[in-house]
Formats: structure tokens, C-alpha cells, sequence
DNA sequence: GCGTGATTACTCGGATACAAGATGTCCGAGTTTGAGCGG
DNA sequence: CCGCTCAAACTCGGACATCTTGTATCCGAGTAATCACGC
């Protein structure tokens, strides 16, 4: 039970993109050499965002990636979900008649989670990082 | 990124052992047949359970677990806790100079999860069974 | 009736097997940019 | 100066290789209750 190592690459790609202002797509390479990644595996995390629909790439030389959304609509929520997948963290995996208590109880504490990673931007961080570079 | 799911026993284990009124220890043989787990496994379960200090072991015929502290006192993330570990669901590798907001944001909501967590505790689902079988 | 020993029903812990998922690498193929070269 | 070709710099996708973790089983050892037997 732990968030794994292509979320946090993930989440710091994302806030690479969203910090460039110049609208030129980005390279692999160049976001690879900062995390200290292989650009090989980089490339598949940006492949699954790119399904996501938060990224596109740009081919060939001078090529990259960029977003697609705007930084104030692209929630931690979203890409977390784009890397580890949508289904629920508990599953019972009983068959006792009636609905599970404890999986309610499991689903509302996912949930409480969740609202607060959906309601924090890629913005918000942006303008965090500007005012503590002042 | 998912719960265990030893942890789906565990929590299930817990809560049948608090609705036990008869104060005499359970067979381990007894809780793995309503989960359809095999004994040796749960047994594995019980052992982590009884290390963190939330259930006592009565070996010999007629033996099994019980709970050690009050059903009042044992919450959902004592047991998680218990199971899963206690670190932090998402670490940052990287080394950039100062704090990582990511970091932050990430630990913010799990927070708002454990929370939750901490403030459910075994007697309520009792009490929601009871008043369901009625 | 009473002690003593054997049997039975359990838990405990370590060692091991197995499977799945996370992590990471390699390579071949397609695409765009830009430079070089010839007309 | 223009257009063509070619090389370089990229991304894309699949196929592997590896490592860790979760899941599960097996077995030998210890322990408590119960039963049987002999005194």
C-alpha cells in the first residue's frame, strides 16, 4: 500500500510542464536528467498521460511534450488516476450477504483523500514555487 | 496502490472477534473458514495483530485469539497500521534543495484518510450490525 | 478416586514456493528539423 | 538562391529482464486440555 515511484514521476513531470512558459514542447531527455531517471522509462509514464489526454508529444527533432489542458483545470487527482488506475484501494473480497460495513467505511476514507487531492491544481503549485523564488 | 489483502482479513478478523460476547479466545480454524482463507496464512495475520498489541494468543486445546484492548479503543488505522506498516503512503525521491511541495500536498491528503480512519473504531461497526439484525 | 501418561487440538515460527506487479532496459521504426550540397 | 537528400535528434511501442512484495503452503516444535489406564 504505497503510491509507487511512476506516480511521484509522474506528479513531477507534470509540474516541469506546467512551470515552462515558453510553449515549446519539452524533452524526455531534458525531464528525465532532473529526476535522475532513465528517459526510456520516462518515456512510458508520458505515453500513459498522453492516453490520459493531459499531455500530447510532438515527434521528431525539437520535439517533446506539453500540456494540453490548461495548469488550472489538471488536478493531483487526475494524474494519479492516470498512472495507477481508477478502481477503489479495499476490496472485500467476502460474500457475506449484505453490503460490507468495513468497505464502507474503507470507501469514505478513500474518498476524503481523494476529495482533497482533486481540488489541489497544478496551478496552485506553480504559484507557490513563484512567490518562495522571491 | 492498494490495500493488502491481508489487510481485508485483518480488519474482518478484528471485527469478528468483537462481536464475540463469550470472552473465550476464537480458533484460528474457526475465523479462516468464514473467510475461506487457509488457517496457516490468517495465522500469519494473528501473529502481526498480537505484535502490535491488539490481540493475545491462548495456545493448547480450546486455544485461539481474543481481543486484548477494548473494542471502544481499536480503530480501523490501529489495525492498518498494524498490517501495512506506519510509513507514508508517497515519498519523494528526488533531491531538490527545499522541501517538495508535491510532497506536501500528497501527506495533506493522507491525512484527511487516516483521519477518517482514526476516528472509526470496532464498536461502531458492532453497534451498526446489531442494530441491522434487529 | 487419583495421579500419570498418552492423545488430541491447538498456536508459533521459520523456511520455502509461487505469482504478480513495479521497475527498468533494449531495440527497431517512424517523424521532424536542419544542414549540406549540387544545380 | 532554390530544391533535394541525408543525417541527427527526437518520440513510439513492444518485448524482455529483474527485483520486490504479496500471497500462500508445509513442517517441526511447543503447549494446554482431555481422556484412559493402572494403582
Amino acid at each position: 500500500m504505497k503510491f509507487s515511484k511512476a506516480t511521484d514521476y509522474a506528479l513531477h513531470t507534470m509540474l516541469m510542464l506546467a512551470v515552462d512558459e515558453t510553449g515549446k514542447p519539452v524533452g524526455v531527455q531534458q525531464l528525465a536528467d532532473k529526476q535522475g531517471v532513465s528517459p526510456t522509462y520516462l518515456s512510458k509514464i508520458l505515453t500513459k498521460l498522453a492516453k490520459a489526454g493531459m499531455v500530447e508529444s510532438a515527434s521528431g527533432a525539437g520535439g517533446g511534450y506539453r500540456l494540453t489542458r490548461r495548469k488550472e483545470d489538471v488536478s493531483f487527482l487526475d494524474i494519479i488516476h492516470a498512472i495507477e488506475g481508477t478502481s477503489s484501494l479495499f476490496d472485500c473480497g467476502l460474500e457475506h450477504g449484505e453490503e460490507c460495513l468495513i468497505q464502507k467505511v474503507m470507501l469514505e476514507a478513500e474518498r476524503r483523500m481523494e476529495q482533497q487531492l482533486k481540488q489541489t491544481k497544478l496551478v496552485d503549485l506553480v504559484k507557490e514555487m513563484k512567490v518562495a523564488a522571491k
